[in-house]
DNA sequence: CTATTATTTCGATTAAACTAGAAATATTTA
DNA sequence: TAAATATTTCTAGTTTAATCGAAATAATAG
């Protein structure tokens, strides 16, 4: 995942109402659930809630789905896997021995 | 960890030049490297630099520590795992099964 | 076709963030 | 004290985002 990439998605997800948003459908899980009971259920204004579903959707974090006059909205898990794994890209050797984070010495650059 | 927290954590680590930092400070461990190091190294003018660092500083990613004239900084690993932690949370049973994401159907709310 | 429900577009307001040059402030070294 | 290096503060311009009411546009059911 490019750099570029990761900043997008994650400015994304940095919004306090899209993250609502993310963590109801993440709860709601692979079969998702339609704009109005997201709308309803968080009580957010329907023209808010379309303005950040469509950020959502333009970062590969949503996927949608028409069903009658009903569109289900649904996370796609495996994106939300990249963008986590880039913050923690190399960072695993150090983050297996937490104790040693406080020591920030001087012995690099 | 709260969402407005996370949301806002996210939002700092979505910002390109400070995504950026994050990854040059990862890179570098927990001994991390002075700011000048960063400035120098990633090309970013000094008062922009500084303007980032505390971001990073204020939801908690960054820490530093003074030697002589140098200002160290390394990342708050744990911090990051927090955050991380956060985006996956309750969806684990789902995306272990990643080849159902696709099936979004009509069978909840 | 009409009514109903679901979702989006438009438009406008308000607020905040990104960027960086210039000047100021340490801190150390000579 | 003066010079050199490191970092921050000040300031300001420009851009971008968040919010939501009202109107518009589907899509379906009767």
């Amino acid at each position: 995942m490019k750099l570029e990439d990761a900043a997008e998605t994650l400015a994304q997800l940095g919004n306090p109402t899209r993250l609502e948003v993310v963590r109801y459908l993440v709860k709601a899980g692979p079969s998702g659930v339609p704009v109005g009971s997201i709308q309803k259920q968080l009580k957010i204004p329907a023209s808010t809630l379309t303005h950040h579903l469509k950020h959502l959707k333009g970062v590969g974090l949503l996927m949608q789905k028409r069903e009658k006059t009903n569109l289900w909205c649904s996370i796609n898990f495996d994106r939300l896997h990249e963008v986590s794994d880039f913050l923690l890209e190399e960072c695993c050797s150090f983050s297996l021995r937490k104790s040693d984070n406080a020591k920030t010495e001087r012995d690099a650059a």
